[in-house]
DNA sequence: CGCTGGGTTGATGGCGATCAATCAATGTGG
DNA sequence: CCACATTGATTGATCGCCATCAACCCAGCG
């Protein structure tokens, strides 16, 4: 027993939405899981597969990236650790998007069958994988207003306010830093600008004094300020409504 | 018994994905629905509410937007008739947008307290409204791609091609024509661009014979070459993965 | 010690925003 | 029946954010 299983960060993911029941943490911790590790961009899930199991970064980020026909790239959600990268596969005929380790990563893949199972006997937990594909629709919407109607500026402070809340609830923010081994390019991918303008809009909001950002450590100097800027309101990252006292069943 | 219930359009929305067992087309016609028509750019649904009932559209369009704190708004979703448009409300605090009708629109209210009695018996149901969750992301994570990495005239290319292919499987698409009733101004509003430059871009479309587009009527000429320039591929819309044998329970 | 990946900066250009005006369709009140 | 206002489509002129192209620097590394 080394204290640390791979489940660990699943389990204190969900545990932050609702209290688990002492059911739901043993039927987790009796998933058969198989762990893997990944170099930096390399893919966890591939797009246009047919998944039969689903997977969970154990530790370090992931990113869902969508190939565009000419070559370029749109990330469209941000994985840490906790977070099932494709849970919704369960429920698509095909990956329509692959996944890809932002930096080194570790990851957790778990059959479907087994979380049909789980799910079978467990309301709780069906709650709460439903939840947890609801809330990263939640964020694809904010990043929809971003994309579509916000400066280079606001859509980087607002991805900086939307991370240091996430992995301030995952408890990895110390002194108002974090650890984020994303490259420039990869940031572009996601705010869907240039690398060069991310570079010089970086730039302005270390100027500012907003923010610092180096050797994969982004340490936020004026999280009200960045927010401010970004017009960035975190109810959307809160956890979701309690399971009713009749839950759904899927059996 | 005129032939024709609210509940009709979620059925035959439903029954497209899964052949419907008798018993959910019979718990689904035990549901209370409150029927309300609404005008042109009227609430469904106000952002910031906690709804206690969720809402499907009977007939005409409804539209997911976010405002900004600029005064700026940015569409996030389309609905048409049989769509859920706050199923998610099931699972979050707080509607973090609000749904507006897009031209003339009448809706269903279902009370949650009904959702959820109904999901805790019947799996299938539970399967199937998950999966619409699920499905709307999918239709999310293409519009961050648009919204991200495509020309004014591809977005607008895919805008087309995503209305037609849904249109169509709801029947609503004859001699490659369908009605849809958003304004110029709206339509902006969904691509991330100004009204003026939608007009434009409109435009061309219509100058290379690709599409027309007059008194809310928009008439496809030539599909393969809007999906060729949108670099679209519907997969993402097709109907999901069939419930598993064993699914999963929300009771 | 050359190579590679990532960050940084400058110069130039273009896609699309903004400002502004016109026009058609519809509606409203006198 | 006709001024008048309103909404939406359309077009032109100008501007600016950001893309693109092109260097260059630096650190890590085989």
């Amino acid at each position: 027993m080394d204290g640390s299983a791979p489940i660990d960060p699943l389990i204190s993911s969900l545990s932050r939405r609702a209290p688990l029941t002492s059911k739901s943490e043993t039927d987790l911790r009796s998933l058969s899981i198989r762990v893997r590790e990944f170099r930096p961009n390399h893919d966890l899930v591939a797009s246009g597969s047919r998944p039969r199991e689903s997977c969970v970064v154990v530790s370090g980020f992931a990113a869902r990236a969508q190939y565009l026909p000419d070559g370029g790239r749109q990330l469209d959600a941000i994985h840490i650790p906790g977070d099932f990268v494709d849970l919704h596969s369960l429920h698509l005929q095909r990956m329509d998007h692959s996944v890809a380790a932002l930096g080194p990563c570790v990851a957790g893949f778990i059959p479907h069958s087994e979380l049909i199972s789980l799910m079978r006997e467990n309301p709780q937990l069906t709650w709460l994988f439903w939840q947890s594909t609801v809330m990263d629709a939640a964020i694809a919407r904010a990043w929809i207003a971003c994309l579509g109607r916000k400066l280079a500026l606001e859509s980087l402070a607002h991805l900086v306010c939307e991370l240091c809340v996430r992995l301030r609830s995952a408890g990895q923010v110390t002194d108002a830093a974090f650890y984020f081994p994303a490259t420039q390019h990869d940031v572009a991918d996601m705010v869907g600008l240039s690398h060069v303008h991310v570079n010089r809009t970086l730039k302005e909001l270390r100027t500012k004094a907003l923010l610092e950002w180096e050797a994969q450590r982004v340490h936020v100097l004026d999280f009200d300020a960045l927010a401010a800027i970004a017009g960035f309101d975190g109810a959307y990252l809160r956890p979701g409504r309690p399971m009713p006292r009749n839950a759904p069943q899927l059996a």
